[in-house]
RNA sequence: GCCCAGAUAGCUCAGUCGGUAGAGCAGAGGACUGAAAAUCCUCGUGUCGGUGGUUCGAUUCCGCCUCUGGGCA
């Protein structure tokens, strides 16, 4: 007997927040936030983070949970989300994943295997000289040597890709694409809804722009200002998060406000592109067109609980 | 009113020594298995402002007109 387990996915600024604390109220559920920039403390207006109140009481993990200065990745998602969710079951309630990062939730959704690699800051230093000796096209054809597949599967140019697809050969002898390929026709173990949040693009771009506006009149500089004076730099996953790092930019004179504004809104929608193109592939998702129901969070829910398994 | 410079893809502009045109940005599509709010790939036909003229042929040269900058009065 498979568990319940139920995703709100979808671009930034579809909705996901106040849809899924409205779905936990009505099913019993508590939410994990699958969101790569809300983990961090300190970083609520550019990372648009639940507020207090619109929490409306509902338990919320993976929010909040990690110092800028930390690293955070897939595997580390996945383990922190499974642990929130045995809390969950074993409060006989329902686990909510709500997010936009499409990685992430897979990574759940799928249990994708991260076990075998453990992080080998020799192995990655050494393929990253190799890189700056030699350039990404040699690095290409290293790939080429030991992982054909995967090689061929991939353009040169993609240079952070090439190299973490060599490091998993040189870490576990074993090819990625075999890996890939075992775990890509893995059935899920949990009785899955997974829900992806969507409406017309004319919408989701115009509120998105609008949104950022708004962080804008929230103080978003002042949040990135405080975050600079704490010490956190550019170099750090956190401070690549939109918003941020354009506003730095700014802070350390790079360029204007109004430019940094502008490659937010502009950004932000080329992520929500992205989002969308990763939910398109995922199989078995059910589309919620939020604008058909007028953006009533009640509808919208009702319409999610009705096409429940 | 006169002079000068523009008017070309949604925007900013390039170009055609006359053979109907191309970049960046915007926009669209896609990839993605330990940085994922990251990283990367693909996609460019538009009365070349309007109208006459020269020409086999004009967006390109010439005239006139309209509009937009700037200057002079």
């Amino acid at each position: 007997m498979k568990r319940k387990l139920v995703v709100i996915a979808g671009p930034t600024a579809s909705g996901k927040t106040s849809v899924s604390v409205e779905l936990a109220k009505r099913i019993n559920g508590e939410i994990i936030s699958a969101d790569s920039m809300q983990v961090y403390k300190y970083m609520d207006i550019g990372s648009a983070k639940v507020t207090q109140e619109e929490k409306q009481g509902i338990v919320h993990y993976l929010v909040d949970q990690l110092d800028p200065s930390e690293g955070f990745s897939v595997n580390r998602f996945q383990s922190m989300a499974k642990e929130a969710m045995e809390t969950i079951y074993a409060k006989g309630k329902i686990p909510i994943i709500a997010g936009g990062t499409g990685f992430y939730i897979q990574a759940v959704t799928k249990d994708i295997d991260f076990t075998r690699t453990d992080e080998e800051e020799k192995t990655r230093s050494q393929v990253d000289d190799f890189y700056v000796k030699h350039g990404k096209e040699a690095l290409h054809n290293w790939l080429m040597e030991v992982d054909e597949v995967s090689a061929k599967g991939i353009h040169p140019n993609n240079v952070k890709r090439v190299k973490r697809y060599i490091e998993y050969f040189l870490l576990t002898g074993e090819k990625i694409s075999d890996h890939n390929q075992r775990e890509y026709v893995k059935e899920s173990p949990y009785d899955l809804d997974f829900f992806v949040l969507n409406m017309e693009r004319d919408l989701l771009y115009h509120r998105i722009n609008h949104r950022v506006d708004k962080m804008m009149d929230m103080g978003l500089v002042e949040e990135v200002k405080k975050l600079k004076d704490m010490g956190y730099t550019r170099d750090m996953t956190a401070m690549e998060g939109l918003g941020y790092k354009e506003i730095l930019d700014y802070l350390n004179g790079e360029c204007s406000l109004d430019e940094a504004v502008y490659r937010i809104k502009r950004d932000t929608r080329h992520f929500a592109k992205r989002q969308l193109t990763w939910f398109r592939r995922e199989k078995d998702v059910k589309w919620v067109h939020v604008d058909h129901y007028g953006f009533d969070v009640g509808r919208i829910c009702q319409e999610i609980i009705n096409n429940m398994a």
